[in-house]
DNA sequence: GGACCCCGTTAGGAATGCGTCAAGATCGGT
DNA sequence: ACCGATCTTGACGCATTCCTAACGGGGTCC
């Protein structure tokens, strides 16, 4: 399983060097030049690791990191050519996983990929298998069973946003994380589409769809599946 | 709760200095001279985070590195004078998480550290929980179970308060703080809405709401969560 | 004892959020 | 280019939550 980097920087030259080196050891790379595109591609893409230069055009670099923040925990390293220390400190408080300034050595930045990488996967090994008395979902291979044995038919958005709140199942999940995931941080307000889907995910799962029992809402807040 | 930091060099002079930095934010420091000391301290206590000179006098640093990871995952930060690139490599590589070059600015440290801190404690959902003999709160799952296991719906804006309270536990929250953390800070004197939602709270969870045990109200300041 | 001030409690209308339905728009495969 | 599946969008009635304004109780300072 490659690594998929996102890449952010305003430089294209730069772009292109660091793709370069990166797609020779191996990694899948995709980049981005605004924070904007970067956002996009976060939330598109789910890269497992982002290079993210400060100095970009449009938004500042740590707005970057909060928005990122605000419903992913993918890595994110910070390349900067500021050498100022209060640059450094804000980055990594608003969530930044290290901080490399330019100019830097590649073996150096592929060690510190390879050691964030490294971190972020461990915490992943949880039952692929979520059972309850009325349906069983396989999250490995994609597979929803109803009771009777029968595979029950979701569509691609039902199943990212039954997905979502399986592997964080008990948990709150709010409305914004899930529009963000699915659709992109734009989207953060269309809390209709959860609604629809929602409704679609209860008709085919719930026993009784007009009271939930797994699929619970936390009016305000977001969405719970109840295991 | 304390972070509790393993700090590990030869050097007596920088580990008074760096205890002295840790001790004044607010971090509980353990300090080792060698190798050997710094496995056993760390076997020992179950640091929250090492700090780790690579320039020991018993054992290669790297060593030290791995032996820690062959069986914990606590976040590890090589302090080193040595500025060559391949010992980096190497440490990272062993399972460092960091790597800072003396000399380095206690500030970034500090910034360092607390990312690594951050990381490692977010996917172990175990100081998330709080718990009394009445009821336990999820600050992650933003859940709240009363003693009989039923779950305690609350309000977006009386999941607000609580949070605060309880993310601050024992402290003094004054209504300020509370109202324009909340409603903002244009609404900072508007103190009813604070008395009609504690009330609520209480309702929900105080064994007996009319004298409260854990949400308590500090008069003319502000309230506290009794853990 | 009286005049405060601060807090707890209650309740109902206003505002916001949610479930539901159905009709276009869009996408993907043949 | 067609057709079915899927996704978007808007509208409506209903449920929940929020705001607000009362009233009463318990302190404290004159």
């Amino acid at each position: 399983m490659t690594t998929r980097v996102l890449v952010v920087d305003d430089d294209a030259h730069i772009l292109r060097a660091i793709r370069i080196h990166l797609s020779a050891c191996g990694y899948a790379v995709r980049t981005a030049q605004t924070g904007r595109a970067a956002l996009r591609a976060g939330a598109a893409e789910h890269p497992d690791l982002v290079l993210l230069d400060l100095g970009l055009p449009d938004l500042d670099g740590t707005a970057v990191i909060a928005e990122l923040r605000s419903w992913s925990t993918v890595p994110i390293i910070v390349l900067s050519a500021r050498t100022d220390g209060t640059d450094k400190i804000n980055a990594l408080d608003t969530g930044a996983d290290d901080y490399l300034t330019k100019p830097f050595s590649m073996p150096e930045l592929l060690a510190r990929m390879r050691a964030a990488v490294r971190r972020s996967a461990a915490p992943t090994d949880r039952d692929t298998v979520v059972a309850t008395t009325d349906f069983s979902i396989d999250l490995a291979a994609k597979k929803v069973l109803s009771r009777s044995g029968e595979q029950v038919h979701l569509t691609p958005t039902e199943w990212a946003i039954l997905e979502i709140l399986v592997r964080d199942r008990g948990a709150l999940v709010s409305q914004r994380r899930l529009l963000s995931e699915i659709w992109g941080p734009a989207y953060r307000t269309e809390t209709n589409y959860l609604r629809v889907y929602l409704a679609q995910l209860r008709r085919k799962l719930e026993p009784e769809p007009s009271r939930p029992r797994y699929l619970i809402t936390e009016s305000g807040m977001g969405y719970r599946f109840q295991g």
